[in-house]
DNA sequence: TAGATTGTTAATCGATTAACAATC
DNA sequence: TAGATTGTTAATCGATTAACAATC
């Protein structure tokens, strides 16, 4: 059986389609067509309609897509019909924040974890999370079959903290400290840094 | 005089070459070469030196380049020569935990104003700044002379409030809230979404 | 000098867009 | 039916890689 490969540009732009369905079926719209979506979150209606191909026939010719169906579809497609356990490593400011972020449960991702290597913050409670010790990650990540990490610790320990979570069994880290990660291929990491998004922007300022 | 524009792909792994080297900088090392800078990001030597050479000439055959003239180049090339004033607008969790960050000082950047429109936190302090009404942006913008804003306001009034920035004369957005923002296409707008990035690696995983 | 590595050209590869038959 | 819009093919466009002369 051939399965091609879909390109990784492609899936990297599934989830913008699905916020934006998400939304438009908030608003009660029922059916979109990839001309309207494209307007929506700028990008060609072609485009859309040979991403969409890549998966299977989601439309009909004349009336476009139903809503509903398709987030559905994009639901499935990126595996979103399951709820998926997170790992929160590093406590700090944003760590924090993004304990008590509502958006990770609404969208089905659930922290279920989180790790300091802190005395001050091991045993401290977060937005209803008991934070641990990291140096019990590698107990506890596998017992609870966590298989994604956030981590945002010092950019001086992420590489060696990042080697400690894969040890563990975490197969995709979201990496918000700044600094590229050297991990195994089969390893899924995407960065989250704000100063690499500010530099790029500043060039075409003056 | 013709001046080809540089492909904006290219400018987007600039800031990524800049983080790299100035971390072997700090390690101090002196020298580089686009094999060793690669292997440091997971970009292949020829992408570098076909990106760099859109700029100039850096290198010395035979040698590679110098980590601290390349740094000083790539710095001039993005702007980052000069500090750059940012507004921070929405002082939630999010808001909070950037105005904390000190990773934007260190980098020449400096949250100069920082807005929220609860009366509960207007007047407040947050590391040293003073919340300040967003009824206020349109004069305070200006006044400062600020380019640059962070939204990380609820999605419900991002794009109103990001209309606002716009208005105040901001020409850059780092946009936090997971929505897509629709702004003159001279604004350069660059997206934080933990959610869309999530969702990428779990097509991935099972 | 010999070895290493650049900057650049040409070749390859991949992604986007245009166009349109099919069909709702 | 007539109009609208899909899914797909072919054409175009752009980005990446390979290769190598130049040269430190």
């Amino acid at each position: 059986m051939i399965t091609r490969t879909v390109p990784d540009i492609v899936v990297g732009r599934l989830p913008r389609y699905l916020q934006a369905l998400e939304h438009m079926h908030r608003e009660g719209i029922k059916t979109t067509s990839s001309q309207e979506l494209g307007e929506a979150i700028g990008i060609s209606a072609a485009q859309i309609r040979k991403d969409l191909s890549q998966f299977g026939e989601f439309g009909k010719q004349g009336t476009g897509y139903s809503v509903a169906y398709l987030v559905e579809q994009l639901q499935a497609i990126l595996k979103l019909t399951t709820i998926w356990d997170l790992a929160l490593v590093g406590m700090g400011d944003l760590g924090n924040a993004l304990a008590r972020y509502q958006g990770f449960a609404e969208h089905g991702f659930r922290i279920t974890a989180a790790f300091d290597n802190d005395p001050e913050k091991i045993g401290k409670e977060v937005a209803g999370l008991i934070i641990q010790d990291s140096r019990e990650m590698k107990r506890i990540i596998p017992q609870l079959g966590i298989k994604i990490a956030m981590l945002t610790v010092p950019a001086s320990v992420a590489q060696s903290v990042a080697e400690e979570l894969v040890d563990a069994g975490i197969r995709a880290i979201l990496n918000y400290a700044p600094i590229s990660l050297n991990l195994p291929n089969e390893i899924h990491v995407e960065n989250i840094d704000p100063i690499i998004k500010l530099q790029h922007m500043t060039y075409y300022l003056d």
